[in-house]
DNA sequence: AGATGTGAATGAGTTCACAGCT
DNA sequence: AGCTGTGAACTCATTCACATCT
């Protein structure tokens, strides 16, 4: 099956979306409501979820429990998922407790740094361990999926320090481009480059819409 | 003038990459050369520039230093930019260190929050103020960006009370689906969508590629 | 010769519009 | 009657290939 990110990412907000239906006890919906109710596409909800089964009735609509049950064992929600951070510096830590360990599907299992005044402190209830220990921690606390937030000079050889411990999912907050490894999967999430975006549209008032 | 954020983000990579060019003391570049040098399209780069002027000498390529400047002055980043942030949890506390006050084009110039508890604190060199204080601060510091780091309970009114006081660029943390104002700029940035995107694909070992 | 700038071709993604099911 | 699922039409974006300039 080949899916793009474009509708992968539509397809967690249509799970968020209806979740926030099922807190209100709403039981069926048809693509054209969620789509008003969120400013979202009908057809395209239609055509996005068609990709993975035909969840729908037709004359109906889709029944909110299912889609949501649907939708999470999709995208892999129903298992949980470990999570590395290399870099706890402000935005590494801010992230480790923005994650947590509750409820969700994602746990902050490891964080590492190369500093020795973070080594040894505890974030959100884990000890961060030296960049040298990413070899033998990752493989041995089953993370799977690793948060990049080193400056950007360090980025590529922490890349590839998480590479060589077997973690094939990287989501780099680092402004840096990575030489990506054969068969990792590299999400890269820049919050300068959003703030320029902004800053271009500022110094022209004419334009309207919103980009998700 | 209508130009995509698809390339306007890319004029955003290759201002940062031409920097590090010019760090190293490369005066010329070919569009070949940046593109094998930082996994990019040589055609594209082309493509992306010419919607801006005619930066290359034919023949030869771009020259560095003219070349930084042009996109400097495009994307607006030889103006100072001040932005405010709403939430002051550990997400907006560590983008404001993030962006500090240094000497970039962007200053935190203003964080506001409604728990008390925050309210008053300093971070990165900023007195937090209570979110009724939006009104009146962020036209009085000439602030023309706004962060959005708030609970997504809370998103909507904190966006539109953003909206009352002139903001009309706004970087949104919350997962949520904003009511967009007319006339108004929003840059969602939801990490969890982004850490599912990554599960998803963690479940598919067959794949390659990695996305900006 | 060699690299830009650019129309033309291709590909990706979205919207339309309707057949088919409930 | 109403909504899904879906091919066809369309729009947006990328890549190709080459004429054009230095």
């Amino acid at each position: 099956m080949d899916v793009s990110p474009l509708t992968l990412n539509r397809l967690s907000i249509y799970l968020r979306c209806l979740r926030a239906l099922q807190q209100d006890g709403i039981v069926s919906v048809s693509s054209k409501e969620l789509a008003e109710k969120f400013h979202l596409s009908a057809a395209q909800i239609r055509k996005d979820l068609t990709h993975f089964g035909d969840f729908g009735i037709r004359g109906v609509g889709y029944e909110v429990e299912t889609l949501v049950t649907k939708l999470t064992e999709v995208l892999g929600l129903d298992k949980k998922h470990r999570l590395a951070i290399v870099g706890m510096g402000s935005l590494g830590s801010a992230f480790a407790r923005h994650v947590g360990n509750g409820g969700g599907p994602f746990s902050f299992a490891a964080g590492f740094d190369s500093d020795p005044a973070k080594i040894g402190r505890e974030v959100a209830g884990v000890v961060v361990e030296p960049v040298e220990a990413i070899a033998e921690t990752i493989p041995c606390r089953g993370i799977q999926i690793g948060i990049l937030a080193v400056p950007p000079a360090v980025a590529q050889e922490t890349y590839d320090r998480l590479m060589e411990s077997g973690i094939r999912s990287v989501l780099n907050f680092a402004p840096a481009r990575l030489r990506g490894h054969e068969g990792a999967h590299t999400r890269n999430v820049d919050l300068r480059i959003y703030l320029e975006e902004l800053v271009f549209y500022l110094s022209r008032s004419d334009e309207d819409d919103d980009a998700s």
